[in-house]
DNA sequence: TCCTTCGATTGACCTGAATCAACGGCGCCG
DNA sequence: CGGCGCCGTTGATTCAGGTCAATCGAAGGA
């Protein structure tokens, strides 16, 4: 059936080896307070690959700059898009000791790589830090669920929802800088990139959007866009 | 597009009247140990509402026997069923205080409804209960992840996973006995009522499953509905 | 500067699932 | 026992979005 991305693994695995203890161990006494204080800020590559699915989930990560996109590749080759994560965000928290889904950069980024254990192990003493891990999974089981409603829409319903999403991620107004190529789109709404193209067209011929170049959108009328948003 | 359920709403609003203090405080030392004891358990109608969509979450629930549904309905009348909650399965869990869903009976059905505020204050002092609360969440967002894996998916696929699915939570070998309509399968896997009939058919004439009757499904081959589950 | 490459767009056509519609089976109630 | 309403199935037709294919345009490399 639908196409999407048929394996397109040309990142390498690793790049930067972070699993060979990358965290330099932060003073002890940052703790307790803000996570972010715990761990080592890290480069990664355009397309490299983070994590994959399935490895133990030694890491949890917080986007410093650029961003983040998480998926599965079904056993055919359709590949899902499970999030998109812009700087600020957090990702790759699990209960279980297994990532469930990969990984990777969209644009080079820089990404806080935090110990799990150590934030599990803290969050055992202080109950701040246990809410903290549980408001974390809560918000990403939020959303989840939105994404599920934006899957039984039409694609123009689909991609109005995405730019609504974004914009409101994205404190800029009406322009959205989009990291993410056609096919990142189209992989996240369950359509093919010519489908997300046409349907961009579209909005920008009913003068719901303007689209000055393939990675930048403007939001011209988000009424509309609300509308279809249902 | 889809039709789905447009507007079904003939079960009365709280038929048991729990919003006005169900909960007969159970003796406080069972706390700590399983929140099981912490409840009241108490009947619901086929199709009465358990709680709404944006209604104070006061309560979580444990399903005793029956079933439940959760769903949302987008404004144009489209319904999307969240989950199906069968007995041993907790629901209406929020981290917010307010349900993001709203949840039925699907037939009549015994359930125990819990204090959330007494467990969200056990679990500031008891970090195994707030260890518990998390793993819950982390659990239903595992179970929504996998949920978008199969909204993705062809007809054919959608209700092979559906039915593998069950099968795998309700112990009983190759037979499913499904407490739901077809509307609701439907509007759980983003199909019409049409669409999953004919695809059972579909399925029965190549020998991958049986439906002696319209509730009751037997499993006749997994390999090939696995093939399909992709 | 030109050439190559890769992402995005556009067009023509096809197909899987939705829509519209009729009918069948079964339980419930009078 | 008969009629009615609900749920499910089946058939005919339509259409949104997928597939296949050609072209375009911007970015990088020689």
């Amino acid at each position: 059936m639908l196409t999407q991305t048929m394996i397109h693994r040309s990142s390498s695995r690793h790049p930067a080896g972070h699993h060979a203890h990358p965290v330099p161990a932060v003073n002890s006494h940052s703790f307790g307070t803000s996570i972010e204080l715990m761990g080592a800020p890290m480069p990664f590559a355009r397309n490299a690959e983070i994590y994959g699915e399935n490895e133990p989930a030694e890491y949890l990560y917080k986007v410093v700059s650029g961003s983040v996109r998480t998926y599965k590749v079904l056993n055919d080759g359709r590949r899902q898009i499970g999030a998109f994560y812009l700087p600020g965000d957090v990702f790759g928290l699990e209960v279980g000791d297994e990532h469930t889904f990969s990984a990777e950069a969209i644009v080079n980024s820089k990404v806080l790589v935090i110990k799990r254990s150590a934030l599990v192990n803290l969050a055992a003493r202080d109950n701040e830090t246990a809410r903290k891990l549980w408001t974390m999974t809560a918000g990403e089981l939020q959303r989840v669920q939105a994404h599920i409603l934006l899957l039984i829409k039409t694609a123009q319903e689909r991609v109005a929802g995405f730019l609504l999403e974004m914009s409101a991620r994205v404190p800029m107004g009406n322009e959205i800088d989009l990291p993410m190529s056609r096919q990142d789109i189209a992989d996240y709404l369950g359509l093919t990139i010519e489908t997300v193209s046409r349907t961009l067209t579209q909005l920008e011929n009913t003068a719901a959007i303007a689209v000055p170049s393939s990675r930048r959108i403007v939001l011209r009328n988000r009424a509309a866009l609300n509308r279809l948003n249902a």
